[in-house]
DNA sequence: AATATACCCGACAAAATTTATCGGATATAA
DNA sequence: TTATATCCGATAAATTTTGTCGGGTATATT
């Protein structure tokens, strides 16, 4: 519960990692996966969608890899995640409305109430504080 | 992704159910089950689970069922939520220690200050402020 | 005392989500 | 031309969450 996905973690990791070079250096999905103990394949994947998303750019071909495109310090933590893992929420009924309770459900609201605090507060911080 | 699970729900459900009636009077685990659509077994073991950790206590036999026993002004989210799923972490590494990944993690340290965050909002709610 | 109702609880099963793998494609520097 | 690197859909494994089952104990009521 209330537990961050791999995929943002290694996203992380992989930001953090770029960030910590020269500007314009480039880093290979091996070269990240290799350094931090993780799947080549996933975090393939994970860099490719960060790509999609233009966090980051990729180049192609032998010495090709990734940088960060995007100003780090203008994504807050919710776009971020967001960017990566889709839709943020306490309760899918914030964003999805099949819920079987829902005409019954006496928590709603209160539960909206604290899904705004959390809200709140991913917003107050920016990828940059993360990754610097 | 950080979503509450179930469990929590249907505990705060139930809560709040018997906060709405006087005090002292008992409901049963059909009577939350029907009113609220939620599997009777599931609740069932829910409800247990709360008496067990003394936030509710189970009366037995006909006409049994349970009632409200602690404090629920006194119970901050951060306790609720342990007491009900178990330890609160953005990452198994906050409570759990073998991650592969634990000696090479560029992240570990800011995605705690992340947590710290997490656990004072939750800290700032009790669960009275949730059920009325 | 018998009965019916309600809690108790461990073991198990199904479903959903997350994590990881595979196979074959395209792009490009050397 | 070749080797290296990204691209990407399909699928499989693992984990977590959710739900089910069966047999138990406690007690109010008759």
């Amino acid at each position: 519960m209330l537990k961050l996905t791999r995929k943002v973690e290694y996203s992380l990791i992989a930001l953090r990692h770029m960030q910590g070079k020269s500007i314009n250096s480039i880093s290979s999905t091996r070269e990240i996966a290799n350094q931090y103990n993780i799947p080549v394949e996933i975090l393939a994947k994970t860099l490719q969608h960060m790509a999609k998303v233009n966090i980051i750019e990729a180049i192609n071909g032998p010495r090709g890899g990734y940088r960060i495109k995007a100003k780090l310090k203008n994504i807050n933590l919710v776009d971020f995640f967001e960017k990566v893992e889709g839709p943020l929420g306490l309760s899918d009924c914030f964003y999805d409305t099949n819920c079987m309770q829902i005409d019954h459900c006496n928590i709603r609201t209160p539960i909206q109430r604290i899904n705004n605090n959390m809200i709140n507060m991913f917003r107050s911080m920016n990828v940059q504080d993360i990754t610097n």
